[in-house]
RNA sequence: GGGCGCUUAGCUCAGUGGUAGAGCGCUUCGUUUACACCGAAGAUGUCGGGGGUUCGAAACCCUCAGUGCCCA
């Protein structure tokens, strides 16, 4: 016998009673800590840093509800499951805010100096990496905190310089004169990838070069370069300039004469097809000038203000000085052409969008054809695969055209280059532990944050030491982030990761999903005002909600639509779920004992049986190819509509009847929700952890055991049944609704053909899902489904106009179901070529919608004339 | 300029050859001791346009038109 449970359950689902203390249970247990001693094998993740100045947005809690679900699924699977946490130190974004709080009391960081500074950043670090850490706990994200690292801790650090010295000994790190992105602002180098292409309203002039002995036109778009011009170039096959190449032409304003160059970089069709080469301020130049010898004077300070040309124009802003030398050319009548606005890409600093400035510095290099070859292959040949895989075009189109890697930054805040330089120019790298001889200098720049976020998968496992963690978890198992940072970070551990790891790529498969965005599919941001704040969703919803919402919602590599009303919907679902176990509880479902032999269960506890272990199949495998849309989804529908809506109500009779088909069903219905919620934990951990509890008295689900399939436990033919009882109870339903009959309303029914139809056994099961009593005689009004005629006693009058108008459209439907089989199967090319199997399909509906239009003929005519 | 996508119900999206689907929204009815954060019933689509392949196309091919992203 069953018996009934005291419920401790509250008739409504409070997310916010739950969370916290659950979270607090599972850290005090331990649950999420790895053991790099542990036999079980491991399964790894290690976090996308975020920016520890930062706070985590909506695209977060999507890539940590991803993680956290695949994590928690291979801990419940039995692997050593560790999902790393950690923040990146993000050196120009930090640094930025910090000198943003210091400017707001007039203070500069040169104010401080450089060690001060850098404390004062540490500090910032703790308080705003707090926040963080506050939200991760929220989501409920089962990081183990005892690794926590962050890129600028010490082991971190050491990894930084032990690969710096390895490139660099590899002659992989090289320092050169090159033209670089320099933010003026930020003054810093910046890698290609930090700087935004936009296109923006320029001008573009074409200027009259040379004197009355020569001279020629040249098109550009940036006038005040003409001071750092050291030639003209133009294509060596251009007829209207062949003659003067190897000429001197006068360059206006600077009184300079520079030479007329042929190069094949020229487009003849662009401009004028005469350009100005100036080598220290644009990359094409810079390799013509190169190629050339031709001389590259730098005309600019670092703030982007003219220097050293000579000029009156030293001083000036540089777009004050394009201005100014356009008018003072016009004045000269050296202007032929202007045309204005003319919208060109402009590049921009990523972390404060002015304009860069290309320019000729001296700066450190990752040479990364040899790393992004090795990056590339890793990927081409299978042993890294990325999901979706319509991705990696992207992937190879980057990285197989990649530029050197500037790695120095003019800032304080990161890890200080381990370079020294002697009196005599002398450079010495040092690795970790090494120190450089007396009397060296360090380079006093930075690295770029990429090159230790690069590092991550093993450096937060403790290389470069022989550390257990390296051991037990390295290669990481699965990467998972946005696509939007396959490029900046992705690529860079792919790179560092094989060189360092003797070939070892740092995971085999990255997952990628895509960013979320407004409830119209518009990309979120501050100036639209369409952002939304995770944390106050959870307030509302509970985190749970967030996360089911945002996982049913993760196609793979697909951006994703949300509106607050969706994340009410999965709310919703929670609380259906709460309510379901609520029922289960107060009808004895418990999973005591063996369930019972499967074959000796009738139709419909088959049926939930079956669905539970398609569902388990289907969702695993799905959850497997990182398909959370997909698994959630049917998640979703198997609990709410095969459980809720039809177990649930189909049982009810046998609950009622009590004696041995309430116990049977009981202990069905317990095992049942066991698996699911089971199988909904990682999707949603706060809930499930909750009712599970408090249904079965265990401990916790984090450490259960995941739901495995079993298809020796499936049944087509109740599959079979339950659609047949389903058909049935619409029908009914339908009847009952056409002929207004309230829902709670109890009418008289009889049934016959119940039998004939297999379904003998259920008519209290129907009786009480439909609300009908057994009654004799008397009927007043019948309908059939199939086979069976349900006789219905009626106290008021029948709504024959309500039913006739039904079984009118019903005939309708059929008839017309029949033409489109018909015309089928008297088509000679469809039964010829047709597979055998979907004839069979198209037999089996005209035999259907014949035999349905009869019967509704039938009963059309069998209605009382008006 | 190059590359990659997308266009399916009012909105956001699934659906890779066999009678068009989901969530939200909408209409009607309803407090039946799990649940009104609910239940039942219902309406809604020339699957962007045009060609082609096929017995059969939302799906495959071509083309046009919109639209988005990445790179230059």
């Amino acid at each position: 016998m069953s018996e009934k449970k005291e419920l401790d359950l509250a008739a409504t689902f409070s997310p916010a009673d739950i969370e916290a203390p659950l979270y607090q249970k599972w850290l005090d247990a331990g649950y999420f800590t790895a053991d790099a001693t542990s036999s079980k094998p491991p399964f790894t993740i290690v976090i996308p840093p975020p920016n520890v100045t930062g706070s985590l947005h909506i695209g977060h809690a999507l890539d940590h509800t991803l993680q956290d679900i695949l994590i928690r699924m291979k801990r419940m699977k039995g692997f050593e499951a560790l999902w790393l946490p950690g923040m990146d130190h993000a050196g120009i974004a930090t640094q930025n805010v910090v000198e943003k709080q210091l400017a707001a009391q007039g203070l500069s960081r040169h104010d401080l100096g450089r060690e001060k500074f850098v404390e004062k950043v540490w500090e910032w670090k703790a308080e705003s990496g707090g926040a963080i850490l506050g939200q991760m706990k929220r989501l409920g994200d089962s990081v183990d905190w005892s690794r926590e690292a962050f890129t600028m801790d010490e082991g971190l650090s050491k990894a930084v310089l032990e690969i710096f010295k390895r490139l660099y000994d590899a002659g992989l790190i090289y320092r050169a004169e090159r033209i670089i992105n320099w933010c003026p602002r930020c003054l810093t180098a910046l890698s290609d990838i930090e700087v935004e292409h936009s296109d923006d309203a320029g001008e573009f002039v074409q200027v009259r070069y040379g004197d009355d002995e020569l001279s020629i036109v040249v098109a550009t778009t940036r006038a005040e370069t003409m001071m750092g011009d050291g030639a003209v170039a133009v294509h060596p096959e251009d007829e209207r300039y062949k003659h003067m190449i190897g000429k001197s032409v006068l360059l206006p304003l600077v009184n300079r004469m520079i030479p007329i160059i042929a190069d094949e970089l020229v487009d003849p069709e662009f401009g004028t097809g005469a350009v100005k080469v100036t080598g220290a301020h644009d990359p094409n130049d810079f390799e013509m000038a190169t190629r050339h010898g031709i001389d590259m004077p730098i005309i600019m300070n670092e703030h982007g203000v003219m220097a050293n040309s000579g000029t009156r124009f030293d001083g000036m802003d540089r777009f004050v000085a394009r201005k100014e030398v356009v008018e003072e050319l016009r004045a000269m009548g050296r202007i032929v052409a202007e045309k204005r606005p003319y919208v060109h890409a402009v590049g921009h600093c990523s972390r404060c969008d002015t304009t860069v400035e290309p320019r000729l510095s001296k700066q450190w290099f990752v040479k990364v054809a040899p790393l992004a070859k090795a990056a590339g292959d890793a990927v081409r040949d299978g042993r890294v695969k990325i999901e979706p895989e319509e991705m990696s075009p992207r992937y190879f189109d980057w990285i197989d055209n990649m530029h050197d890697w500037c790695i120095s930054r003019q800032l304080w805040w990161g890890h200080r280059i381990p370079v020294y330089y002697g009196p005599n120019d002398e450079v010495v790298v040092c690795g970790p532990n090494e120190t450089p001889p007396a009397g060296y200098t360090q380079d006093p720049d930075v690295l770029d944050t990429w090159f230790s976020s690069g590092l991550w998968p093993f450096s937060t496992l403790g290389w470069p030491d022989a550390a257990l963690d390296v051991k037990k978890f390295y290669p990481t198992s699965v990467l998972v982030t946005g696509y939007d940072i396959l490029f900046f970070w992705v690529a860079r551990m792919m790179m560092l990761g094989l060189f360092a790891m003797d070939g070892v790529a740092p995971f085999h498969t990255i997952a990628l999903h895509g960013l979320v965005r407004d409830r119209f599919g518009k990309k979120m941001s501050k100036s639209r005002g369409n952002t939304v704040d995770p944390i106050e969703f959870m307030d509302k919803y509970g985190s749970d909600a967030l996360r089911f919402t945002l996982a049913r919602g993760a196609n793979p590599g697909a951006d994703q639509a949300l509106a607050e009303e969706w994340i009410g919907g999965a709310r919703n679902f929670a609380t259906k779920l709460w309510n379901a176990t609520r029922f289960a509880m107060m009808n004895g479902a418990n999973i005591n004992g063996e369930l019972p032999a499967f074959e000796n269960l009738d139709g419909i506890n088959q049926w939930i049986i079956t669905r539970l272990d398609e569902t388990v199949a289907e969702v695993d495998s799905l959850f497997e190819k990182y398909e959370f849309a997909k698994a959630c989804e049917l998640i979703y529908h198997f609990a709410w509509d095969d459980l809720c809506d039809w177990y649930l109500e189909l049982s009810k009779a046998s609950f009622a009847a009590g004696g041995e088909s309430a116990a049977t069903s009981a202990r069905v219905l317990g095992h049942v929700l066991d698996q699911l919620l089971r199988l909904m934990h990682p999707a949603m951990p706060f809930i499930t952890e909750e009712l599970w509890c408090a249904f079965t008295g265990g401990e916790t689900l984090v450490k259960a055991n995941w739901p495995q399939s079993n298809p020796a436990q499936r049944s087509e033919e109740s599959l079979a049944v339950v659609a047949q009882l389903q058909e049935l109870v619409t029908e009914i339903r339908r009847f009952r609704s056409d002929q207004g009959i309230k829902t709670s309303a109890r009418i008289g029914a009889k049934f016959s053909g119940l039998a004939a139809a297999g379904l003998g056994a259920y008519e209290s099961a129907v009786r009480q899902i439909c609300r009908m009593d057994p009654v004799d005689a008397g009927a007043s009004a019948n309908i059939s489904v199939g086979k069976i005629s349900i006789e219905f006693d009626l106290t008021g009058a029948v709504d024959v106009d309500a039913e006739r108008a039904r079984l009118t459209k019903d005939l309708a439907t059929a008839e017309k179901d029949r033409q489109t089989a018909k015309v089928k199967l008297e088509n000679e090319g469809f039964m010829a070529k047709a597979p055998m199997e979907v004839v069979q399909e198209i037999r089996a509906r005209l035999a259907q919608t014949t035999s349905d239009i009869e019967r509704i003929t039938a009963q059309l005519a069998a209605l009382p004339k008006k």
